[in-house]
DNA sequence: GAGTGTGAAGCAGTTCACAGCG
DNA sequence: CGCTGTGAACTGCTTCACACTC
């Protein structure tokens, strides 16, 4: 179909995000070409549904043959936006977010981590890997300075929604929200919640159901 | 409606987790009584979806006065499991799986970290917090001694699914995977994943249809 | 023949609207 | 009157089935 104007479901992108990480792999292996029934099976779906997301992109297959994996990679990239480098900024420098920094399918994807703020006074001014934390004080001028485009919120709960409301003010785009509270901001700003607590207790929930 | 036979949709269950969470600060707070639509404004949904939701419990509502926050909060506690303890066994000792044995949510709401298993031979036999961290060999003998009934895999991506099969063939019926794979695993077993690179190239995939 | 692309049908979750109860 | 509980309408994602192409 069209690859602007029609927005695609948010389903479909994140099942594009898994199919783009099998093509990298198949890619590694020497492999061209691919069906959507290997996608499929890699991704746990049917080849009815991969083909139904590839279709949000356009015409990329080859009937009788499959995808190509080096165009369909490709492909995926300009969609997904990973064909340049994001600027990132993490608040909250505790275990969580220490364990992100030095996560590195981050950096491997374009997702540069450049900045980091923390509250507490002890931390601020030594070093996380290469990057000095930096005070809450200086949020807005460090987001600036940066040039950031995407910020990580891994702080505690409390003061979680006071930080965004800050870093919605100063323009940010896309929060990835770690905290375990629902956010609230403006309906144009992107947010993701990773939820931890939320998906073990729907495991929780599913071994109750087994239990009785 | 009935507790006990339908299965309640996954999506609901996710917010069910939310609920009780904005109910125990309710509680905190010393509300006694809350309507669908204060529950709705905190979990950024309506009033009618709330309903909905907590419809599938039962009838615990009362008409013109909302809902008691003490009942509800148990009656939610029951249907999600989190009225016992759960035993829990980490894969992996790296920077995420470190950080989620110290995670106090996940103490507080019943999932106990009681076991730590890592491949590195120089990190079998040292501690992590109060836990003697095993090798991967006493893997099957670890689940079973200390009766666990969930697992969360945090190690590397390419010996994700080695593990698991072997968890799987243990008998234990819940994985929460952190590994960016996508693990393949029986019906009978529940598994959530928390890809944090999925979420953040959804983000990336916001960011790049705002840029054009 | 193998495998894509897609309208149409099916299904599931969400929203609406209102009857009914405290 | 306020607020719940719920059938009915709606919306949107998934599955199906098949025409079409390489």
């Amino acid at each position: 179909m069209n690859e602007f104007t029609s927005r695609i479901p948010d389903a479909t992108v994140r099942r594009l995000s898994l199919y783009l990480r099998f093509l990298e792999d198949f890619e590694r292996l020497g492999v061209t070409s691919v069906a959507s029934v290997a996608l499929a099976e890699r991704g746990g779906t049917t080849a009815a549904q991969v083909r139904k997301d590839l279709s949000h992109l356009g015409s990329y297959g080859k009937r009788g043959l499959g995808y190509s994996v080096a165009e369909l990679t490709g492909v995926l990239r300009g969609v997904l936006g990973l064909d340049c480098t994001w600027r990132v900024a993490l608040l909250g420098a505790g275990r969580i977010g220490t364990a992100l920094v030095e996560y590195e399918p981050f950096r491997r994807r374009g997702f540069h981590i450049t900045t980091v703020i923390d509250n507490d006074p002890c931390k601020v001014g030594t070093r996380l890997g290469k990057i000095r934390i930096r005070g809450q004080g200086e949020l807005e001028e460090a987001l600036c300075e940066d040039r950031i485009d995407l910020v990580i919120v891994a702080v505690p709960a409390p003061v979680a929604q006071g930080m965004v409301d800050r870093v919605v003010a100063a323009g940010i785009k896309a929060v990835l929200n770690y905290a375990p509270v629902q956010l609230r901001l403006p309906e144009d700003v992107a947010l993701r919640n990773v939820s931890m607590l939320v998906e073990l207790e729907s495991l929780s929930y599913a071994l109750a159901r087994h239990r009785q």
